[in-house]
DNA sequence: ATGAAAGCGCTAACAG
DNA sequence: CTGTTAGCGCTTTCAT
């Protein structure tokens, strides 16, 4: 038999449940019970143990907890690219939410790399509830391994059997083209992103839909690397016969692509206009403002981990294995106009 | 007795050491010990374990070696506010940095706010071998107490008798001002940031100290909010009597004060030259290109991260309590020139 | 409602 | 070098 008798064996260390449980004249499991779950113990056995336990400075072991139940109350996010600003409102909202529902956020950031992006799985999928995916670039078989050993939400793609939230991408291309047709545009050149992103495939095919609709002629150069380097290539890619007006995979794309126009000697919007996508920290303020199809960041983010806490079966709390339908958001994306399109002037091309 | 002679007693749960240890002829220890510490084990068995145990598809389960040892390969960095691109570098800097010795980084951004500083450390201390504070708001004895249980590095912030990493300000801001004066500017106004923040301190009185070496004078207006809306107000305040030159806290800052002054008709840098800090994303693309003295972020991160696994004594290995004399590593910053300082073209004031 | 006791999977003396 | 044996701190049947 165990001797747990003996205060805590080294005065330094923090007192366990042995301890409270001996200073209460319980049993340990009754001290368990009491912070496990409240309501399966006696109102006043319960209080008085939280009396002492507070004075005697206890705190549950969230490890000691862990090991038999598997509750860890930590979350992985897998994120691209910490250093783009994308994901930072998405961080944010993750952020929040885990918190508010008494969850830790793990993230790692595997720097576009689906090696290391498998190697973080691997090492994080021991330790978390669950995990969710922010952009991942891995294949879906490879996501369907993950999603085998944790519930597992991707955000920013869509998948048939797993949870997923994502930007209306479709509407916000359409309202781009629109806003473009407005203007008089008849001819969009779309700056590809990689082809490796779900989101690039998804965002040229609804341009290639929304212009034929409204009359207009689409062509699509690229792809190019998501940052503003590539939207510097783009940009000496585009100046041969420039169009009257683009659409960049995303926001990093389309401010390179700005900066590339005009060193170039090409004037945005006066000669050619630019939307970009997802509305980062930034294109309120490059010149000229970037307009921009606005992704719902802190609202993605958000989302997410609802979905998986849901699929957790509540906020840290007991499993329900409830886990309803397949869940499926798509968060609506809103066209923000600024400077950087403009009435075309002359004929297109 | 327990019955570990029972094969993983559910299909379908991972196998464990005993599993392996049965398959091998060996006892668990051996298992462990192959694992944890290859070396204390005939190489050959060793090497059949390992074989076995990969066929197996054993995976040692961190959450059961972390209780018994403490060791949970996981470290706390919380940032003031990970929607800031002043963190994007740091964060990359310390998730590589951590990522390659073998642990994994618990992110908490605490907007800000104190409170949910102490919450979040709560939180995690339990769990995390070491925190590495960036940018904390606390006051240093809160932060002693939460070193008190937790090896702690701060970062960006100097503290006598806790491990710290921070941009060397002061040289950042001599070279900012031996700048200014180089381009004939007599004054310079300071912006400043939150009066909470550690390097809004340094900075004013390193400036104050350059200017008066330089023979220049200084001024200082302020507080304000390190953000673009800070920049703003900031730059309606400077209206009434604008000075040739002025230094913001930090880019943020400078950026929203490169708008505000615009929008004013006060035109950077003939009218009025500004310089940020931190050269964050997007001070290369703002109008006008934001000079800035740069700090070496990713480094900061990489830095602030070897220091504490270096204080847990190495890369998720043993325990050596050598924790040498106290780190305080100075990161020399860099002044970037770009185009939102010139020569002062009329008399100053 | 509470207590007793058996683990969760791994590590760490301590023997041999 | 390897096996034995206690735990790490908490949860959880199973009795009472």
């Amino acid at each position: 038999m165990v001797d747990r008798s003996r205060a805590k064996k080294t005065e330094n260390s923090r007192p366990t449940i042995y301890d409270v449980a001996a200073a209460c004249g319980v049993a340990p499991s009754t001290v368990s019970r009491a912070f496990a779950r409240p309501g399966r113990v006696n109102a006043e056995t319960a209080e008085r143990i939280r009396q002492v336990a507070a004075e005697m400075g206890y705190r549950t072991n969230p490890l000691a907890r862990a090991l038999p139940t598997g509750r860890t109350s930590l979350i992985a996010i897998v994120i691209a690219d910490v250093t783009n600003p994308f994901f930072f409102e998405i961080l944010r909202g993750a952020e929040e939410t885990a918190t508010e529902a008494g969850y830790t956020l793990l993230v790692a950031d595997v720097q576009e790399s689906i090696e290391a992006e498998r190697r973080a799985l691997d090492r994080m999928i021991p330790m978390v509830e669950g995990i969710v995916l922010a952009t991942s670039r891995m294949s879906d078989s490879s996501i369907r391994v993950a999603a085998k050993q944790r519930p597992t939400v991707v955000l920013n793609r869509a998948m048939s059997d797993i949870a997923s939230v994502a930007t209306d991408n479709a509407l916000g291309m359409r309202r781009a083209v629109e806003h473009l047709a407005d203007l008089g545009h008849v001819s969009i050149t779309y700056v590809a992103g990689p082809d490796a992103s779900w989101a690039n495939g998804i965002r040229w095919r609804a341009m290639r839909e929304a212009t034929q609709e409204l009359g207009m002629r689409a062509r699509r150069i690229g792809p190019f690397a998501p940052t503003q380097a590539g939207g510097l290539s783009a940009a000496g890619e585009l100046a041969a016969t420039p169009p009257t007006a683009v659409i960049a995979y995303n926001d990093l794309l389309a401010i390179g692509l700005l900066r590339g126009l005009s060193s170039l000697g090409i004037r945005v919007p006066q000669d050619v206009s630019v939307v970009g996508f997802d509305n980062i920290f930034g294109a309120d303020f490059c010149t000229p403002q970037l307009t921009t199809v606005a992704a719902p960041l802190r609202q993605l983010g958000k989302v997410a981990v609802q979905t998986l806490l849901n699929d957790l079966g509540g906020p840290a709390s007991g499993r329900a294995v409830s886990r309803g339908p397949l869940k499926t958001a798509l968060l609506p994306a809103r066209l923000v106009i600024r400077e950087s399109t403009a009435r075309v002037e002359a004929l297109a091309e």
